[in-house]
DNA sequence: GGTCCGGGTTGACACGTTTTAACCGCCCGG
DNA sequence: CCGGGCGGTTAAAACGTGTCAACCCGGACC
């Protein structure tokens, strides 16, 4: 650590374009060009209604100037910005991560910006952040609730904020969501680890509030149902967050507290990898002994010491086709058909339980 | 995929609040509480200025009516808002994903909001979305920059926005910057590798315009002079980009370019997984016929085929004292005193270079 | 020659908040 | 009884942009 220089006093902060004359707002360039602030403003938004010559001077001015458009005026004035907000779990985690890459990447083409906030699966930690959305006037909102999130969108909606679920499933008919279908998912990675011929399966998951972990387990159930096997033949271990510490921590319990079972199915790769290093500590021999299925299928499932058969969820999708609809929704909300798009997962299988 | 209803044409979007009167501002709130719109201002700027009654009756009328404060209207009034930007070269990436958390649950304490921007390491991406960070009239920015990025950080400086650099190092003394020991890092990683008896080594990259992968190379080569070896001796292999796949085809084409070296330092734990996967699959042994080291050690180098040595870099520490010098610099320009904050890394390791 | 037309431009107002100076009633000291 | 603070409140003036009705002017038509 070194401390720099402290020129800030001298130099206080303000603001000034490259001609040191204040700032620059709408109506210095209409000056400079000699034409009037509305004409300006036709220039930034309507360019197609001012003279070609006219709109030349005018480009010019504020190339001069060095003139940036005040948002927040537009978005006052216009009563909505070109701002989206996003709402994960965490964005730690990389199947997030590549979600969030989905949205700035569509965002950023189409001139929008992206508020991130994570609720770190705290109801109260997303309710303060939604606040947050909401004074900034965002256009519309990506959010993975924490929890059923209906009610809350219908209030948004009524003040104007479009919302789309993401990796949520909509619970009324005029919500748009985009997710893929967990209790497929893991009904088919549950479905594997009985094919191939597991006795008994446990299952480590998240807190079943989060919906995602509720409905993995809803999958894993109807999988042992359809090889005939009762419900409460699933071995249930919560970790209290979704991480590979925690993950690693619920398998040590589940190694502790007798027999261990044949396959272990987790409800993302995080646990799993946690899971996987657990087992790999106490000695336990993947798949010969206990075989692992996690979920997701991030980048890095395939690199792990055992890869790690995963189900896939197409990320990068999910957050594009989520903008995507979102922002239709902004720009013609009469015409907008609400819809809930539900991808397929995919099985992915490797030597962690081949 | 499934189509849901489409109630959006008979309901359409239209503003207004749980009383349906239209969009609540401060003056029907100042209204329903019989006061003027001046003293819900202070309700909500300064609580300790109004009488304990009046305040009361505001905060009824507040709730009543489902009121919140239009952030547009309070920027523009202000000049300056509550929010940051983050600028990053890739969210997907474990490291900044690590980074950005750490920013998120800074800002998120402190009330506020975190646009989230990726330049994708293109310059004119980078330019575009700093542009729009302008438009939003952010109160800072924390960038990690493409390129040398001091006189655009000026400019921004002139228009009265602070900035931090991230994981980079401050050209000027009058620039804020956070940054770990790049050249430090790489040292510690190739000196590791070297000791262990390595007599060749080669060193895979991303695009060397990128900072943090020319002040690698600069460490590993300080390394081999301490060493007594000449720089030249360090083969290198440029990926172009900063992925496991671009990792693992850098790989195939060091194995398929003659002897293999005896070690392999790469630019970062990405790179480094997918060298790992083309090692394996190419039967290597690693660290037996071949030592491997990465940089960063995201959570997963651990969790690895091979786990990896690496250099540890406190990634959430990053954003959170990045953020806290930003914030601190907005809520008090004139007495901040810039200052550039160098972390030192640290070696992790592991088997794959034990 | 007058009227009408329409593209181009203007000027003024509205958006919701913050802020400042003024104002009001009140108590206290003179 | 009066003048002056003082805490609390108010009215009005900004902030920078978008919008819209009005306006101007050259040309076409009658």
């Amino acid at each position: 650590m070194s401390d720099g220089g402290r020129s800030a006093a001298a130099r206080p902060l303000s603001p000034g374009g490259r001609h040191a004359g204040g700032p620059v707002g709408i109506k210095q360039v209409a000056q400079l060009a000699r034409v009037s602030p509305g004409t300006v403003s036709n220039v930034l938004n309507r360019p197609e209604r001012v003279a070609p010559d006219t709109r030349a001077r005018v480009e010019q001015a504020i190339r001069d100037l060095g003139f940036v458009r005040n948002g927040s005026a537009s978005t006052l004035r216009a009563g909505q910005g070109r701002t989206i907000g996003l709402m994960v779990l965490d964005i730690g985690n990389p199947f997030f991560a590549e979600v969030a890459r989905g949205v700035e990447d569509e965002c950023s083409g189409r001139g929008y910006a992206v508020i991130l906030s994570s609720s770190a699966a705290s109801p109260e930690r997303e309710e303060r952040n939604m606040l947050m959305l909401a004074e900034q006037r965002v256009r519309g909102v990506l959010i993975t609730p924490v929890d059923d999130a209906g009610g809350r969108l219908d209030r948004l909606r009524e003040r104007g904020v479009a919302a789309v679920m993401l990796d949520h499933i909509a619970t009324q008919p005029h919500q748009c969501a985009v997710a893929v279908d967990d209790v497929a998912g893991a009904d088919l990675a549950v479905a594997h680890l009985l094919a191939r011929g597991a006795g008994t399966v446990a299952y480590v998951t998240g807190p079943l509030s989060i919906r995602q972990c509720a409905d993995r387990r809803a999958g894993a159930r109807r999988a042992l149902a359809a090889a005939g096997r009762p419900a409460a033949a699933l071995r249930e271990v919560v970790a209290p967050t979704m991480t590979p510490r925690a993950g690693q921590q619920a398998a040590e319990r589940l190694l502790a507290d007798g027999q261990p079972p044949d396959a272990i199915f987790c409800a993302n790769d995080l646990l799993a990898m946690g899971v996987l290093r657990a087992l790999l500590l106490a000695g336990v021999d993947v798949p010969g002994d206990v075989a692992l299925m996690g979920y997701d299928d991030i980048e890095f499932a395939a690199a792990a010491a055992v890869p790690l058969s995963s189900i896939r969820q197409p990320m990068y999708q999910l957050g594009r086709i989520a903008t995507e609809m979102l922002l239709d929704e902004c720009d013609n909300p009469a015409g907008h058909a609400h819809q809930q798009v539900m991808f397929q997962p995919e099985l992915v299988v490797r030597e962690s339980a081949p």
